[in-house]
RNA sequence: GGAGUAGUACUCAAGAGGCUGAAGAGGUGCCCCUGCUAAGGGCAUAGGUCGGGGAACCGGCGCGAGGGUUCAAAUCCCUCCUACUCCGCCA
């Protein structure tokens, strides 16, 4: 959420800023105004409130002296009536201010580049050198049913289309990856390890920023308690701290979770339908730190670093690209793709995400820190990034380690997570 | 799922319509005392948020959350959430 303060500061910059990322947001003029009524309704209505209280006051004592009330009470029944009244049009503008800025994304960090959509990312490196084939690569889903390792048609029957059932070494690897990748993080990268409910309500939602305008991308569960399944390890992870002031010697916060994630991909109807680069359920294993404002853009670049981490420890290609304003997330203010090199395309799949959100999900979720005991509360800033997504990963692996007698090498830090060397 | 009990500040806890923005204790901070430590004494300690103001400061909200009754609610009523106890069920 932004800053009423600042959009009122900055108003035009902002909406300059804003639509850097498509879209029309001189709606957030409207709050000007709103907001300024607002404040007028604030004054009086407080003057009226502690004018209440205050006869309120004399009355008790009035009851203890045994002094007739009859006429004070008298005088102020109209006040009642203009204070219901008045906090009625409080609430209605509060609301109305709250769902123009829960509906608002965050602004574009100053320095992302400016473009209208994914095709103006940029990428800023890459990284490994592209495997030689003396065959023609096949795709993972070829690979992976000949192997015996997915199964998609009793996936279907189980559940429904963009779902899979991982067998035997498939199964396996899925495994040994996030194994290996929770590991790493954790043991060499320094993150706690947390794992999370994959359920999680419609505050969570909404302060990470997936509600309320995404709703028809996350499976909501019937059920009269407004929950939903996780979307995210990101959900979960930065809700931990929801509501909360967090010590300053306990920040940075590092959270490294494998969790299963739900996504209902509409509008990717027809994207991706063959082998299990979209699927409904897939699972991740994610990074997630609080810091303070000063430390984000570093801490930003070290999750870069550790989950470019993943892909080097599996000698698997990749590039980085910074997405431009036009392809940003809804709740960041800056993000570094990884896209991992994918032989039978001939090119590069999103594999993780590193996003740096500032204090936008802080605000939402009321996440706060203290310089110092006597400090004000300040909002923290909030970070995520794959580290990685293990479906795609999967994919990436059977695609570069495949042989040409349709067997898959195993990379070797998976080695001991596989207890094999080679899938066959 | 049934039946019950409870949620008050950093912690424990009193409070049962107005004199309570909240007794008391612990903790924490500052100071005194002591050669150091322990013990003791004094003072302070509702955070947070919204609004007014140049500021000092003033005011609104706030006793799990949201509604309601009342001139007035921590206190009464309703709904919800959470924790605990018992019963049932269950990995």
């Amino acid at each position: 959420m932004l800053d009423l303060r600042k959009v009122k500061k900055e108003l035009e910059p902002i909406i300059e800023r804003l639509s850097l990322r498509g879209g029309d947001f001189r709606y957030l003029r409207e709050i000007i105004t709103l907001d300024q009524e607002r404040r007028d309704i604030i004054v009086h209505l407080e003057q009226l409130k502690a004018a209440k209280n205050e006869t309120s006051k004399k009355i008790g004592l009035y009851k203890r002296e045994g002094k007739d009330v009859r006429p004070i009470l008298e005088s102020i029944e109209s006040d009642k009536e203009k204070i219901s009244s008045l906090d009625q049009r409080l609430k209605s503008i509060d609301s109305t201010i709250d769902e123009m800025l829960l509906n608002t994304p965050n602004i574009p960090h100053q320095e992302i580049p400016v473009g209208k959509d994914e095709s103006e990312n940029i990428v800023i490196k890459k990284v490994g050198d592209l495997p030689t084939f003396d065959f023609e690569p096949k795709p993972h889903y070829e690979i992976g049913v000949n192997l015996g390792l997915f199964d998609f048609e009793r996936a279907t029957k189980i559940a429904s289309s963009r779902f899979v059932v991982y067998k035997g070494l498939g199964a396996r690897l899925e495994r040994a990856l996030i194994s290996f990748m929770m590991d790493l993080h954790t043991e060499k990268h320094g993150y706690k390890e947390l794992l999370l409910p994959y359920i999680v309500n419609q505050d969570s939602m909404t302060a990470t920023g997936q509600l309320p305008k995404f709703a028809e991308d996350a499976f909501k569960l019937i059920d009269d308690r407004h929950l939903y399944l996780n979307p995210t390890a990101e959900v979960p992870a930065i809700n931990m701290h929801r509501n909360e002031i967090i010590p300053l010697e306990e920040l940075p916060i590092h959270y490294s979770a494998f969790t299963t994630a739900f996504r209902q991909e509409a509008g990717s109807a027809g994207r991706d339908t063959r082998g299990i680069i979209r699927l409904h359920q897939f699972n991740k294993v994610e990074l997630i730190k609080f810091t303070t404002p000063d430390d984000s853009y570093k801490a930003l670049d070290a999750m870069l670093a550790d989950s470019e981490a993943v892909l080097k420890a599996l000698k698997l290609p990749y590039q980085v690209i910074e997405l431009c304003s036009g392809d940003l997330g809804f709740s960041m203010a800056k993000t570094y793709d990884i896209e991992v090199y994918i032989p039978s395309q001939q090119g590069y799949r999103e594999i993780g995400s590193i996003s740096n959100a500032e204090d936008y999900q802080a605000r939402r979720g009321n996440i706060k820190f203290k310089r110092a005991r006597d400090a004000k509360p300040e909002y923290v800033h909030t970070l995520n990034g794959s580290g990685l997504a293990v479906g795609r990963t999967v994919v990436a692996i059977l695609e570069n380690y495949q042989q040409k007698d349709g067997t898959i090498v195993v990379p070797e830090v998976l080695r001991p997570y596989m207890n094999t060397d080679k899938i066959k």
